[in-house]
DNA sequence: CACGCACGC
DNA sequence: GCGTGCGTG
């Protein structure tokens, strides 16, 4: 649809969609793509365009390199070398779709939806229609304040550059110059340096408690490169330790290649074979037996013998000694005769040091030195400039060595390795701010007072950088450089999760940071256009509701048709004390703030950590988490994490009853169903292994709950834009964020179209979408300029 | 390319 | 639990 618009041609709808088709078949499915389709389904595989029209990337070197470029569409369809080709090519994917499309309808005719009707019905009916409503919001897209998104961008990356700086100078105290370098978006670097040393949980072997790492210099300030500096300094002003081993000392013969030592080796008329190593070590006698009066320089590599005749002559040649006529021994008899005669001369300068005091033990380097100055070896000369040059340059890479401090780790990742997520970081730092402080865990280790202080601060800097880097990241940078010449952004809809509901892409507009959290107020930058408002409006608890309708659950329905704090009745249903403190009338579970202040204390407020527990078990159950993950989110063992759970189920046995009737449904017939009757495959939870089926008995739980909302979700949407009122009054549906919409339209009529849009959302029961036993609660507000604003 | 981490519901 | 996307090594 998008490609025909593109080319000025608006076509209503599709026929049809292989993909969705036979996603509803199957969720379970890897791939949807004609290729994958065709060939599973037909038999009969529709050949990617990259192999048929594919051309290999040229190396550097003028090879065909292993990757392949697809050329320009626009080229296929002219160029007279591929244009027939690309038309038989389209007339088959064309037939392949309409085979597929046929397949697929048959298929989907045999599986039955409700009452007498068939998954092809709802396809038509449903599914179809949603299909081209994403491609509306997909064509609409959102409109973003560029220069608002530029504006924090810098802002952000000043904070960055702010914490990283305090991060640094605390840990220069543990860490010398490496600290200074260090990046503090690599976790490696991070937890080598906090927890190096400790066990991975998962190998039970020690993690590295010393690590190096390659980085760039670009990346590195002048202020650290000045740090390595002075570092090296003092290293090098430190006397030496007694008993410790030197590393060899490295010379110019090391830093050359093996081509430039054969060039010398000839030059110095030595042997010219072998390898590298032999060669530098034949140089280096060759220097030293040039210098020394050493007799005992017999240790001098002496490898005439092996050497061949031709050889042997180059090698006179080189010290001009006669070589006419001469067989093989005598010319390494005269060689050696040389060799003798150079030491003599050695010995004699050796007697008078005084006569010439370069006579004292040199190096390699100063060796080499003196060669270049005083000799005609133009060979020498040049390469010791390469390698001179070479040194100069500073180097691409620097290495950083990260050390451990040793500090116990209490969290893992998938791997085992020690993790350095937010969570992780906040415990350590505390909250080193506040009056009076309340410090982490990283103020005892680094031993309280004012140490322990400053480590609690640099930590704080540490918790901002991660996430600040994924807000300049995906955030603020993408939105700027997806948006259209019209400053709007499309992204892409797709119905590929398992549980039916919609993912997006390019940019992901369902992960834009959240109302509380959004520091830099991302959603700010989402508008209204010119003269137009928002209407933002989204469900609450729309899963709970709905499992508390599929369940039949007394105390759910009852809490929410009660209305009020939900999450607080969850507190009160789960702790006994709680329900005894507000039925002796120590608090209150609610209160209309209209009529002043309360005249006891709020539930929210004196058991507030009993309604956190209670709030994230809710959105646990929700999303189908596990007692593991749950323990893992509050730090504590999975047996006190499945007591909560527990807890949570004990008040809702309905629920609980439910749950073991899906799941044997799962075992029995491999399937669950949502709400609307859409299937998910689940083939493991007929199989043994006990983390494929423990999965898939999950899935068959949360299925449900998760499609189910998305299936009220699709339906609400589509209510919204086949709505004539709201086309009358000019809104229209941008987007959908799982139980949230968003629509645009003309100031005037917002009340009145919000009132609409409320409406459908209430009410999106069509057929195969039966009522709920609880009424499905819409929050939200009209007339904003941005997405932030509608909070 | 696998992994760890971040964001959302 | 389900997703997407980025940076690192």
């Amino acid at each position: 649809r998008h490609v025909l618009w593109n080319g000025g041609i608006d076509v209503l709808g599709f026929g049809g969609d292989t993909m969705h088709m036979a996603r509803l078949s199957d969720t379970g499915r890897m791939k949807y793509s004609l290729e994958s389709l065709t060939e599973d389904l037909l038999g009969q595989r529709k050949v990617p365009m990259k192999e048929i029209f594919g051309e290999h990337r040229l190396r550097k070197d003028g090879s065909e390199g292993a990757l392949v470029d697809l050329p320009p569409i626009e080229r296929l369809q002219r160029e007279l070398k591929s244009r027939e080709n690309f038309i038989r090519y389209s007339a088959f994917d064309a037939k392949s779709t309409y085979n597929l499309y046929m397949h697929l309808k048959d298929r989907l005719l045999t599986m039955s939806w409700v009452k007498d009707l068939n998954l092809m019905d709802y396809y038509h009916m449903h599914m179809r229609p949603f299909g081209e409503l994403l491609t509306d919001l997909e064509r609409r897209g959102m409109l973003v304040a560029k220069d608002y998104l530029a504006d924090v961008e810098q802002q952000a990356r000043e904070d960055r550059r702010g914490h990283v700086q305090a991060f640094r100078q605390w840990a220069f105290k543990y860490l010398g110059a490496d600290a200074l370098a260090m990046n503090l978006a690599s976790s490696k670097q991070l937890t080598t340096f906090l927890f190096g040393g400790s066990m991975n949980m998962k190998t039970k072997e020690p993690t590295e408690v010393e690590n190096v790492f390659k980085m760039p210099r670009a990346d590195i300030s002048d202020e650290a490169m000045e740090a390595y500096r002075e570092r090296d300094a003092q290293l090098k002003a430190l006397p030496r330790d007694d008993g410790e081993v030197d590393e060899p000392e490295m010379d110019e013969f090391d830093q050359m290649k093996a081509g430039e030592l054969k060039v010398l080796c000839k030059e110095y008329g030595l042997k010219v074979s072998g390898k590298k190593a032999e060669l530098q070590q034949r140089l280096r006698g060759h220097f030293q037996l040039m210098a020394s009066s050493d007799s005992t320089s017999d240790s001098v590599i002496d490898d005439y013998k092996s050497m061949s005749v031709q050889d042997l002559r180059d090698a006179c040649k080189a010290r001009s000694i006669e070589t006419k006529g001469k067989k093989k021994n005598d010319l390494i008899k005269d060689l050696r005769d040389d060799d003798s005669f150079a030491r003599e001369i050695s010995a004699e300068i050796m007697k008078n040091p005084q006569k010439d005091s370069s006579a004292t033990y040199r190096t390699i380097s100063e060796l080499l030195e003196e060669a270049v100055d005083t000799g005609e070896n133009d060979a020498l000369k040049n390469i010791l400039a390469g390698i001179r040059e070479k040194n100069a340059e500073e180097p691409k890479y620097v290495d950083v060595t990260i050390k451990s401090l040793g500090m116990e780790p209490d969290k893992f990742t998938v791997g085992g390795a020690p993790s350095a997520t937010a969570d992780v970081l906040r415990k350590l730092a505390g909250d080193p701010f506040a009056d009076p402080p309340n410090y982490g865990r990283a103020y005892e280790f680094f031993g309280g007072g004012q140490e322990g202080h400053d480590a609690c601060v640099a930590f704080f800097s540490l918790t901002a950088i991660g996430s600040i880097d994924t807000m300049i990241a995906n955030f603020l940078t993408s939105l700027q450089t997806l948006a259209d010449h019209q400053k709007r952004v499309h992204c892409s809809l797709n119905i590929n999760t398992e549980t039916g509901r919609l993912s997006s892409r390019k940019p992901n507009m369902q992960n834009q940071p959240a109302l509380e959290k959004d520091k830099y107020k991302i959603r700010q930058a989402f508008k209204a256009s010119a003269g137009n408002r928002l209407i933002v409006a989204d469900y609450g608890q729309l899963e709970l509701r709905l499992l508390a309708s599929m369940t039949d659950c007394t105390s759910m329905i009852e809490a929410f048709e009660a209305g009020g704090d939900f999450h607080s009745r969850t507190a009160l249903g789960m702790f006994k004390y709680i329900q005894d403190a507000v039925e002796n009338g120590e608090c209150l579970l609610e209160w209309d703030y209209g009529e002043g202040e309360p005249p006891k204390p709020m539930l929210k407020d004196l058991y507030a950590s009993e309604r956190r527990k209670a709030k994230t078990l809710n959105f646990s159950i929700a999303y189908g988490k596990t007692s593991h993950g749950l323990s893992q989110d509050w730090g504590v063992s999975q047996q006190e994490a499945d007591a909560m759970l527990q807890a949570w189920y004990d008040s809702r046995p309905e629920v609980e009853k439910w749950q073991k009737e899906t799941k044997a449904t799962a075992k029995k017939y491999g399937l669950t169903r949502t709400l609307m009757g859409r299937y998910r495959h689940l083939p493991h939870a007929k199989e043994k292994n006990m983390k494929m089926l423990g999965h898939a008995l999950r899935a068959s739980i949360n299925t449900p709950i998760q499609g189910g909302a998305a299936d009220v979700a699709m339906m609400a949407m589509l209510k919204i834009n086949n709505s004539e009122l709201l086309k009358k009054l000019g809104w229209i549906l941008l987007m959908q964020v799982h139980d949230e919409v968003i629509l645009e339209g003309p100031e005037e009529t917002s009340e009145e179209a919000f009132e609409e849009v409320l409406k459908c959302m209430q009410n999106p029961w069509v057929l195969g979408l039966d009522k709920t036993k609880v009424p499905l609660l819409v929050d939200g507000s009209c007339v904003h300029d941005n997405w932030y604003d509608a909070k």
